[in-house]
RNA sequence: GCCUGGGUGGCGGAAUUGGUAGACGCGCCGGACUCAAAAUCCGGUGUUAGCGAUAACGUGCGGGUUCGAGUCCCGCCCCAGGUACCA
């Protein structure tokens, strides 16, 4: 065999790597740790598609390059299996989800196999693995214990034509996705998660995380702090206070009414006989429409007035008293004092309803606008007129303490987390309930094992799926031996992936969810790669888990993802459309608002560049171009076994980091992979030439300093790129010495082996294969990497561009050891024909020259 | 609306952070090999003018700073993702 064949090296080394087990996670501590994390995959249904390796590929890439930079690499991969497709597949075929997943979790290896990846195949973890979830309901105990764990009552989206709760991605404009049913709002008992008790922590360690700048903005918007006061304003012949929060307490002079968020408790009492047709009316309204319905309403303001009024404790003004839907009931604390001059809000609803606006910040002479928010001197506001916002704030913080009708307070807008399902598949919680009361499960009896239930859907009453096994659900409470009935939510799926990447740091560990020495060892993962999706939710979660379990001295860090990076999603090849109305092509811009229209899928060939715009070739008729996400009824998705069976791993491995950088969005394209793929036959070749007989083109021949130049410059590029995750330029420099190497007579070992180890984390097979052929019996993923020797790097001679006025005009070379010599190189730049002619007949006003870069002449007539 | 990115050849993208814009790859054009094709190899390829040396123009748009701007500053436009009555 001569020619490159990855489908037959590729199998060989895979075979290898797993029966040499070479990746096994050293278990000694002597050397600098790396620990490399991939957001473990949902084992779906339909198998790998291309978005996993480009993640997958980029730690792959860090963690081979670590290894062999000396560190001892955790490259672990698991499982996210419990979730809801194989739940749904189970309701519709009967098969069991535990089936399915194990089907799904087989393939999903395979192919992570089949890439050539190198994680560790001895420390997978499965989420659904009762040796697993044993840990996640021992973590819900110690929340539970500390107080951060509670029962409360929360709506559900419940269809009665399903019998089921289902999730918001599964409702679709009030409707079931699945059959289109009516879906209604429906008061269950859940169990929530404390996490605002955790606000402030999860706010402020963000700061030394090295994360993208939008993923801590997104957290940072998700818990939403917002510094203020909560001010009383007594309810005028009643004895109920209202309590209102607010961040402009020095606005309070300008509070000409007050909303109270339709569900809030003092509606009732307060309301007067004559308003209350209106403001049942107003409520039930308000109630019906979904909370979609309630934000998508921005522009006109609805509300009812309740007939009573409040005193403003500031300056004993009566004021009215609204309820509105703009006033949000879970914010706050469900109702507000209006400031229509300084709140855009209040202002639109001031004026829809007539009611008075006082401005209390003077806005600058040129403000033409409604409410003003920004600074200004207060006026209209008693002692605080004169004071700017944040004197006035302290000013009238100080000043409602006094008084005894407020105080300076905080408000996050993270709620607390609903963290229960009313679902078979996820992990059962290990809570019975004794009396009525929940009580933990003694950690001896963990885990407690999902019991088997004749169907996987809900009771006819609505209870999960769990109340089926009733002889799972009855039991008695071993402390007391008395009945006790198992608690029979689950937890959703967020609870699996909160604390996996403790477990990989010792999976068959049974004292606790994680050793401590290895934990100390090991912790904080270096560098955790996934989707931009998990931004918030995910991220969070886990964030707040790691500093309960920090507080528990499970864990010794307060973060657990030092370093995170988000892999760009790849969209499918490029797509011209055309449009056809009536049997006539019409430009793009034209069919954009029409409906009536068929579109029409064109080739790359029929179209070309006109302006800014692609047209159909040689008309003026305009088309889009654009890369679509990849969907199955798009039909542009890219199968990756496909592309493997095609090009190999290697290609694909290659081609997915050659796109361009990993963080950014990109289009796929089948020529590009065809493009990597001649690139590694070309290297292929290099080494082993192209006839039909095995030989090696590799001589031990002393290398020159052209080629040792050309090896340092590639040694330097790469390494430096692959620091850096730039994998597109650290590929293109692997290319450039490649297209070097192939005019050389010979290729000196000296040079070749270096070589070979660069494009190792890239190429891992090919390299092994060649590493091999170059006489070694080993694996090369623990050779040292190469360093570069800037000796090498120098070259004889300096080009220098010479511009006159800032434009180029002339190249000169200047030999190396005069290439600092100011007079010398301007001395030689001057000479140069094409300067002199511009020289002539003009004075030289400035001379610049930036020593191995540039000389500039600045030139002014006569 | 707000937040975060981003606009560079026919396309994906480079550019040492203020110093020759377009590395590398794709595509395209020409040539070699072949009966032919594929594969491979060699050469060319930002636009315009010119046989050419060369020149003008060129990094979303309009200004500015600088000897010199894709890179810095001011004002816009467009695209992508996120978020949304959060008091």
């Amino acid at each position: 065999m001569s020619n490159y064949k990855p489908s037959e090296i590729e199998t060989r080394w895979q075979k290898y790597w797993l029966e040499k087990k070479t990746f096994k996670t050293p278990e000694n501590h002597d050397k600098p740790k790396y620990y490399i994390l991939d957001m473990f995959p949902y084992p779906s249904g339909s198998g790998l598609h291309v978005g996993h390796p480009e993640g997958y590929t980029a730690t792959d890439i860090l963690a081979r390059y670590k290894r062999m930079k000396g560190y001892n690499v955790l490259h672990p991969i698991g499982w996210d299996a419990f979730g809801l497709p194989a739940e749904q597949y189970a309701v519709k075929t009967g098969t069991h989800p535990r089936i399915t997943t194990e089907k799904n979790i087989i393939r999903f290896r395979e192919q992570l196999q089949m890439l050539g990846f190198s994680y560790d195949w001895d420390r997978e973890v499965n989420t659904t693995d009762p040796d697993y979830y044993k840990w996640t309901q021992w973590i819900f105990l110690k929340l539970f214990e500390k107080g951060l764990a509670y029962e409360d009552e929360a709506p559900v989206n419940w269809c009665p034509e399903l019998g089921t709760v289902l999730a918001n991605e599964e409702v679709i404009d009030g409707k079931s996705e699945v059959g289109g049913y009516p879906v209604v709002r429906r008061p269950m008992r859940q169990w929530v998660l404390k996490i605002t008790a955790y606000a402030d922590r999860l706010l402020e360690d963000l700061d030394d995380l090295e994360w993208p700048e939008s993923t801590k903005e997104m957290q940072r918007n998700w818990i939403g702090k917002s510094i203020g006061a909560e001010i009383d304003f007594q309810v005028h012949e009643h004895d109920e206070k209202i309590c209102v929060f607010t961040t402009r307490p020095d606005t309070i002079f300008g509070a000409t009414y007050m909303v109270l968020a339709p569900e809030h408790h003092l509606v009732d009492v307060i309301t007067t006989p004559d308003q209350k047709k209106d403001v049942e009316d107003y409520k039930e309204k308000a109630e019906q429409k979904s909370d979609l319905e309630r934000q998508e309403i921005t522009k006109e303001k609805s509300g009812v007035f309740t007939g009573a009024y409040a005193i403003n404790p500031a300056n004993g003004k009566e004021i009215p008293i609204w309820i509105a839907d703009y006033v949000l009931a879970h914010y706050g604390t469900g109702a507000i004092m209006a400031v229509p001059g300084q709140d855009e809000r209040d202002w639109e609803f001031a004026e829809s309803f007539d009611l008075p606006i006082i401005r209390t910040v003077q806005p600058p002479e040129d403000f033409e606008g409604k409410a003003y928010t920004l600074d200004g001197p207060a006026i209209n506001s008693d002692f605080l007129n004169g004071l700017y916002i944040t004197d006035a704030k302290l000013r009238i913080i100080e000043w409602l303490e006094k008084n005894g009708v407020g105080k300076k307070s905080v408000n996050y807008k993270l709620r607390d987390w609903l963290f229960s399902r009313q679902r078979y598949w996820g992990e059962p919680f290990p809570i019975i309930h004794v009396d009525g009361k929940p009580k933990a499960v003694p950690e001896e009896e963990l885990p407690v094992i999902l019991p088997e239930v004749d169907h996987f859907q809900p009771t006819k009453t609505g209870e999960p799926p769990l109340a089926r096994a009733t002889e799972w659900v009855e039991t008695t409470d071993p402390e007391t031996g008395k009945k006790a009935l198992r608690e029979t939510n689950t937890m959703p799926q967020w609870a699996g992936s909160c604390w996996y990447y403790l477990r990989y740091i010792s999976p068959d560990y049974d004292g606790g969810p994680v050793d401590k020495g290895e934990e100390n060892y090991w912790m904080p993962v270096d560098l955790y790669v996934g989707g931009s999706e998990h931004s918030v939710l995910h991220l969070l979660y886990a964030r707040f888990w790691h500093k309960v379990l920090y507080d528990c001295g499970v864990v010794s860090t307060k973060e657990p993802f030092q370093k995170l990076v988000h892999q760009g999603m790849i969209l499918g090849e490029v797509e011209y459309t055309a449009y056809e109305k009536d049997g006539k092509m019409i430009s793009a811009e034209e069919a954009a608002g029409l409906d009536d229209v068929t579109r029409v899928r064109l080739s790359d060939s029929d179209v070309e560049k006109k302006g800014d715009r692609f047209v159909m070739k040689g008309t003026q008729i305009t088309v889009d171009s654009k890369a679509h996400k990849m969907s199955k009824s798009r039909g542009n998705v890219i199968n990756p076994d496909d592309v493997v069976v095609r090009y190999g791993a290697d290609s694909l491995r290659l081609y997915e980091m050659f796109m361009g950088p990993l963080e950014q969005v990109k289009p796929w394209s089948t020529k590009g992979v065809e493009g990597v793929n001649r690139f590694l036959n070309r290297a292929w070749r290099l080494f082993f030439g192209d006839g039909d007989e095995d030989v090696l083109n590799i001589s031990d021949t002393e290398a020159d300093a052209g080629q040792l130049k050309v090896l340092h410059e590639a040694i330097k590029k790469v390494t430096e790129d692959i620091e850096n995750m730039r994998f597109n330029t650290g590929i293109s420099a692997l290319m450039i010495f490649v297209n070097e190497a192939n005019q050389w007579e010979a290729l000196p070992r000296s040079v070749a082996e270096p070589f070979v180890i660069l494009l190792s984390p890239f190429a891992p097979h090919i390299a092994e294969e060649m590493w091999n052929r170059l006489g070694h019996k080993e694996t090369l993923a623990y050779e040292e990497w190469p360093a570069y020797n800037e000796e090498y790097l120098k070259s004889d001679t300096v080009e220098y561009p010479v511009q006159v006025n800032g434009k180029v005009r002339a190249n000169i070379e200047v030999p190396a050891e005069r290439a600092k010599d100011k007079d010398f190189v301007l001395g030689l730049a001057k000479q140069q024909k094409n300067i002199e002619k511009y020289l002539d007949g003009s004075t030289i006003v400035k001379e610049i020259f930036v020593p191995g870069r540039i000389v500039n002449l600045v030139v002014k007539p006569g």
